[in-house]
Parts: C-alpha cells; sequence; structure tokens
DNA sequence: TCCGTATGTTTGATTTATGGGCTATACTTT
DNA sequence: AAAGTATAGCCCATAAATCAAACATACGGA
C-alpha cells in the first residue's frame, strides 16, 4: 500500500517556514549541519530534511532540533509552555471527555 | 541499533501543548476522532497519538490536522506564513551559505 | 587563486510509524 | 440505569523514516 498523502498549503507554509527558522537560527549561530545534527542525535541527511521543510521527519525531533536553535514554538519558553499546559488541562476537563456526531456543527474556515 | 531517543522538556511540553490544543479544538467543534481523523486522511490511532503528545508522528500530519481544527501554528494564517517565507528567503539569502566551525557566535533575534 | 571543509547526494540496512481489524472500557444520552 | 457509541488498547503486516558510510560538489578563508 503506497501511502500517498497530501498536505494543505498551509501545512506546507508551515514546515517551509519553521524549516527555514531553524536553518537561519543554525547559521546565526555559527553552527555548521554536523555540529546541530550530533547535538540533537540526529544524521546531517534528517536535519536536511528538516530544514527544507519536508513533511515526514517526526515531531519530536524537529521540535528538539528548533529548541536547540532557539527557535520558540507558540512563542513561549519553558515556563510559559508549562503554564498552557497547565491552562489546557482545566480547559480539557470543563469540555466533554466524548463527543456525539449530532450534526454537523462545522466551522470551516479556509 | 536500538533507536532509543531522549527528548528535553521544552520538546516533550511543546509536543504536550500542540496535543492539547488539538484535543481541545476538536471537542469544541464537536468533531470525534473517526471524524477528524478522516478528514486529515489518517486513522484514530494516529490521532490519538498525536492528542498526546507522543513525539513520533510525522510533522506533517501534525501540522494538517492542527490546521483543521483551527490551531495555528506560529499564530499565524496563511498569508502571514507566506510572508514570513518571503522574509525568511531574503534572511538566508543574507547569511553565510556555509559556516566554519569557529567559536560560538550568539545571537539573539526577534 | 588554492585548499580545507561544509554541504549535497546516493545505496543499503534497520528501526519505527502507520493502517487494519478486533476487543474492552468509558462516556453521553435517553 | 440502560443502551449505544466514542475512546482506548492489542496484534500483525507494510510503508516509511532513520542511520551509516562514502563520494561529489560548492563554499569560505587565506
Amino acid at each position: 500500500m503506497k501511502r500517498t498523502r497530501s498536505y494543505s498549503r498551509v501545512t506546507k507554509q508551515a514546515l517551509s517556514v519553521l524549516g527555514k527558522l531553524i536553518k537561519a537560527g543554525r547559521l546565526e549561530r555559527g553552527l555548521t549541519a554536523a555540529e546541530l545534527s550530533e547535538r540533537a542525535g540526529i544524521t546531517r541527511k534528517t536535519l536536511r530534511r528538516i530544514e527544507y521543510g519536508e513533511p515526514g521527519p517526526e515531531t519530536g525531533i524537529v521540535f528538539e532540533v528548533a529548541a536547540l536553535v532557539g527557535v520558540r514554538l507558540f512563542e513561549s519558553d519553558e515556563r510559559t509552555l508549562a503554564m498552557h499546559n497547565a491552562r489546557l488541562d482545566e480547559k480539557l476537563a470543563l469540555l466533554p471527555k466524548s463527543v456525539r456526531p449530532s450534526g454537523q456543527e462545522v466551522d470551516d474556515d479556509f
């Protein structure tokens, strides 16, 4: 089974932006691809895929590399992320834990 | 060779936040896991891994699902992302294309 | 300009994610 | 409380990511 997958334009652009942010961060810090990939525990090849904005690389690695070069996800540092996490826990506690698909209450923008 | 990989706390928290944002977005829109995963072209199992903040799922899928439930990466819509992209291209054009690993030059900007 | 090194690219092997189907638990609604 | 469905977790098969090592090319410093 070939897993041909399609990605929306927004996704592709977000991937591209993240990759370029990472590459710019790396260059600004004077790190070579070899150095950064070693710190991240990956190979240069994988780093390259990330910097090129390919959709394949796993999320954990991408986030890890981003953190290593100072790219902040959600524009937050660790402490702020912890706060967001706690706030989301409260929010999720108030939401129903499962959903009945009655009507489509859709809200499709795009 | 077992590929035991470790992730920093920031990474784990960012993954967790993103997963919870997605789950909250899904619940707020009254979408079941089956519905959302079908729209994203994945299975419920993969969606669950994403919502749990596991590091494994590929970046493209995670971003796609995020977009489907209205979670904005880099707090940007498609048009803003395109602008960022263009700006990053200019920035990268000014940076050296390869780096000599002499000293660490830090430079936090933005 | 020349040299050293970073980056780009390929092949093959291995680990991992994903999908499909099925069962069990938990939750929402009546 | 009961019923029906959503969610959670298991197995196995397959596709894909990752690694490793090597070589070619392009770039930057002297």
